[in-house]
RNA sequence: GUGCGUUUAGCUCAGCUGGAUAGAGCGUUUGGCUACGGACCAAAAGGUCGGGGGUUCGAAUCCUCUAACGCACGCCA
C-alpha cells in the first residue's frame, strides 16, 4: 500500500507535467501550517529559477490542473509561491479503509529482508542489573521488535559477559569460605552435586567482597587470576562450580528481564567463543594482520581518510591474556559462521564508540566478516537523576534495577488508589498491583524512548508516572478510554465487526483520520532511522487527536446507525495502531486503570 | 593536544532532511464537570534557536570560525 504522501505527491507531479513543468518538482509535503492547510507543495518556488517564471505563477498554472482531481479537495496557490492543498474527505476515508483492510495497516515490506542479530543487554553474571543496563534492554528491545515488525529476520543476543577475572574471584572468595567443597578437591574423580553450592542472594554479595579484597591484597589478587587460568583451561570442579554460578545467575536474570518484558532469543556469552580465540590470534598472525607492539598483539586501524588518530586494536594483553577485543572479535567470527547475518547491532553506552569503530574496522580488514555485512554500533546516553549527573541512590551508591521498579510500582499503585478513592469505587488491591505493574513499566520505557537514544536524559520519576502530558501513562489511558467505548457499544447490542470508515463531518474527526494516515511513513521512518522516538512521538500526536476528537463528540448516544457504526470502526483502527505502537515500544495497556 | 557529541521558552524535550507566524509537555494564569472514564479538554503569557560570518529567493536545519559544557583517545568493559 503506497505512503499518502506518495499519492498525493503523484497527483501534484502529475498536474506539474501538465503544466509544462519537471515533474520531480511536485513532492509534497505535510503543511507546516496547518491553519491554511493540510498538505503543501514547495515546487514552483524551486522552479523559478529555471523556468525563469515568477513561482506564483507556476504555481497558478499548476493548481489550475487540478480542479477535477479525486484527491484533493482544494489546491491554491499563495505568494510567494506556495501550492496549499486540502485533501477530500472520501479519499482519506478510503485510504483508511484500506489501511484497516491491510497486514500491518499497509506497511510495506522492505525491498530486502536482512538477517538482523542485535547485540544487547549486555549483563555480567553474579552481579545485580543496575540502572546501568536498563537502557540497552529497553533500547534493544524495542529495536528488535521495531526490525521484525518491519520484515526482517531479527536474533536478539544478550552477549553475557560470563569468561573474564570476575568468576576466578567468585571462585577464589567461595575457596575461602568453604574449602572443604568437592568442587575444589582435585582427586575427586565422582559427579559433582546438582544442587548449587549457594544462592542468587550469596553470589551477589560473594561478588563485590571479593572484588574489594582483590583491590587491596596482591595474593589474594594472584589467587584469582589462578582461578580464573585453572577455570579457562578446564579444570573439571571449577568448570562444575562454573556451570552453577551461570544457572543460578541467569535463572535470577530470566525473572528480571521478563519483568522489564525484554526477551532475548540466545543466552550466548563470552565463554561461548573461548575456545575460538587460539584459531582466530594464529590466523590474524599468520595472514599478518597482527604483530607485536610494546608487548602486546595489536592489528592496525588506521585509515589513510582518517582525521583523528585511531589507535590499532588490541588483540591480547602483554601478558597473553585475551581481553573485551578478543571476545568480541571472536563472536563476530562465531556469528558470521552460525548465522552469516546482513547485519550486527550493538547497544552500548556512547562512550564505547571509538572502540567498536577499532572492532569494526579489524573485523573487515582481518575478514572476519563478509564484505556486505554491516556492523553498526548505537551508542546511547547517560541516564542521569534531576541533577544532571548520572542516576544515583539518595545515598549516593549505584542503584539496583530491581529497585527503581520498586519505586516506580509503588508510586504506581499509589496514584491508582488515589484515582479509585476519589472516584469512590472499591480499590481492589490485586488488580491495582498487576495494574501498577504494567502503567509503571510503560512509564519507565516512554520516559527512556521518547527521547533520542544517543543523547544523556533525564530520568524524572514524577514526570514519567505522570498521566498527563507527553508519558505512558497519558498513552494508555487514551487506550484505555477507547476500549471503554468498545466495550460499552458491544454491551448495547452494537457489532465491531461489518462496520467501515465514513467520510469525517468535523473537524477533529478529520484530524484524527489524517494524524492515522501517516502510520506507514513513520513506521518506515522508524526503522530506518532505527528510532523508537519516532513512534512515540506519533502515538502522543494520535492520542490527543482523538481525545480532542471524542471530548467534541457523542459516540454512543448518536441515533445515525451508520455514522455511529463509522466512528467505532474508526475507533477500532485508533486503538489497533496504538496498541500496535505500543508494544514495539515494549510494553502494553491494562484492560482498565 | 586530537576527535566526537551537546547547546532551541523558567524546566524537560521535539522540530518530518532548506520553506510561511520555530512546536509540545511540565510549571504559571484563565475557562469548562446534569461524566460514552475530568487521570480529560480549551485558551493565554513565555524564544535575538550559544555567538560571529557565509551559501540563497528563503537557514534552527548546509559551510566556516568561535565559546561553554560533556565524553573518548593500547593492555577496563
Amino acid at each position: 500500500m503506497q505512503k499518502i504522501l506518495d499519492l498525493i505527491s503523484e497527483e501534484m507531479k502529475k498536474a506539474f507535467e501538465e503544466a509544462g513543468y519537471d515533474a520531480a518538482l511536485g513532492r509534497a509535503t505535510l503543511s507546516n501550517r496547518p491553519d491554511l492547510c493540510e498538505y503543501q507543495c514547495n515546487g514552483a518556488m524551486a522552479g523559478a529559477k529555471k523556468y525563469h517564471k515568477a513561482p506564483l505563477v507556476i504555481a497558478q498554472e499548476v493548481a489550475q490542473k487540478l480542479t477535477e482531481s479525486e484527491v484533493l479537495a482544494e489546491v491554491s496557490a499563495v505568494a510567494p509561491g506556495f501550492l496549499n492543498m486540502k485533501v477530500k474527505e472520501s479519499f482519506v476515508r478510503d485510504y483508511l479503509r484500506n489501511m484497516r483492510e491491510n497486514d500491518k495497516f499497509g506497511l510495506a515490506k522492505p525491498e530486502k529482508s536482512k538477517k538482523i542479530i542485535i547485540d544487547y543487554g549486555g549483563p555480567n553474571v553474579a552481579k545485580p542489573l543496575h540502572v546501568g543496563h536498563l537502557r540497552s534492554a529497553i533500547i534493544g528491545e524495542s529495536i528488535k521488535r521495531i526490525c521484525r515488525y518491519a520484515g526482517h529476520e531479527v536474533i536478539g543476543d544478550i552477549h553475557l559477559g560470563d569468561w573474564g577475572l570476575q568468576m576466578g574471584l567468585i571462585i577464589t572468595e567461595l575457596q575461602k569460605r568453604q574449602p572443604d567443597l568437592v568442587y575444589f578437591d582435585d582427586d575427586y574423580e565422582g559427579d559433582y552435586p546438582v544442587e548449587a553450592p549457594f544462592t542468587i542472594g550469596e553470589l551477589e554479595e560473594i561478588y563485590p567482597t571479593a572484588s574489594a579484597k582483590s583491590k587491596e591484597d596482591e595474593s589474594y589478587k594472584a589467587d584469582a587470576m589462578e582461578a580464573t587460568y585453572k577455570l579457562q583451561s578446564g579444570v573439571r570442579g571449577y568448570r562444575a562450580l562454573w556451570d552453577h554460578i551461570i544457572a543460578v545467575s541467569v535463572a535470577d536474570l530470566k525473572k528480571n528481564y521478563a519483568n522489564l518484558n525484554v526477551e532475548f532469543d540466545l543466552w550466548k556469552g563470552e565463554s561461548d567463543v573461548h575456545d575460538l580465540i587460539p584459531g582466530m590470534v594464529e590466523m590474524m598472525k599468520r595472514d599478518g594482520y597482527a604483530y607485536e607492539s610494546d608487548g602486546a598483539l595489536v592489528v592496525d586501524v588506521k585509515e589513510e581518510t582518517d582525521t583523528k588518530e585511531v589507535p590499532p586494536c588490541m588483540i591480547l594483553k602483554s601478558d597473553g591474556a585475551s581481553l573485551y577485543n578478543t571476545t568480541d572479535l571472536a563472536t563476530i567470527m562465531d556469528r558470521m559462521e552460525h548465522y552469516c547475518p546482513d547485519e550486527i547491532i550493538y547497544l552500548t553506552d556512547k562512550r564505547q564508540d571509538l572502540y567498536f569503530e577499532q572492532v569494526f574496522r579489524c573485523a573487515r580488514k582481518t575478514k572476519l566478516v563478509n564484505e556486505d555485512t554491516e556492523l553498526v554500533h548505537i551508542g546511547f546516553g547517560t541516564m542521569n537523576g534531576k541533577d544532571g549527573k548520572p542516576f544515583k541512590t539518595r545515598e549516593g551508591g549505584v542503584m539496583r534495577l530491581e529497585n527503581l521498579i520498586r519505586e516506580i510500582n509503588e508510586e504506581m499503585i499509589r496514584k491508582i488508589q488515589e484515582n479509585g478513592e476519589t472516584k469512590g469505587a472499591a480499590v481492589d488491591m490485586e488488580q491495582a498491583q498487576e495494574t501498577a505493574k504494567i502503567v509503571g513499566l510503560a512509564a519507565i520505557k516512554y520516559g527512556d524512548l521518547s527521547n533520542q537514544a544517543s543523547k544523556d536524559y533525564i530520568f524524572d520519576m514524577d514526570r514519567f508516572t505522570s498521566f498527563e502530558g507527553d508519558t505512558g501513562p497519558y498513552v494508555l489511558y487514551t487506550i484505555v478510554r477507547i476500549k471503554s467505548i468498545l466495550a460499552k457499544y458491544e454491551e448495547q447490542g452494537g457489532k465491531l465487526t461489518d462496520i467501515v470508515i465514513q467520510e469525517a463531518t468535523s473537524e477533529s474527526e478529520k484530524s484524527l483520520m489524517l494524524e492515522l494516515t501517516k502510520y506507514s511513513a513513520m513506521m518506515e521512518a522508524a526503522c530506518e532511522e532505527i528510532a523508537p522516538h519516532r513512534i512515540c512521538a506519533y502515538i502522543y500526536d494520535l492520542a490527543n487527536a482523538f481525545n480532542h476528537f471524542y471530548h467534541e463528540t457523542k459516540i454512543l448516544t448518536e441515533e445515525d446507525a451508520e455514522k455511529k457504526a463509522g466512528w467505532i470502526a474508526l475507533l477500532t483502527l485508533t486503538r489497533e495502531v496504538l496498541e500496535t505502537c505500543i508494544d514495539l515500544l515494549g510494553f502494553s495497556a491494562p484492560e482498565r486503570m
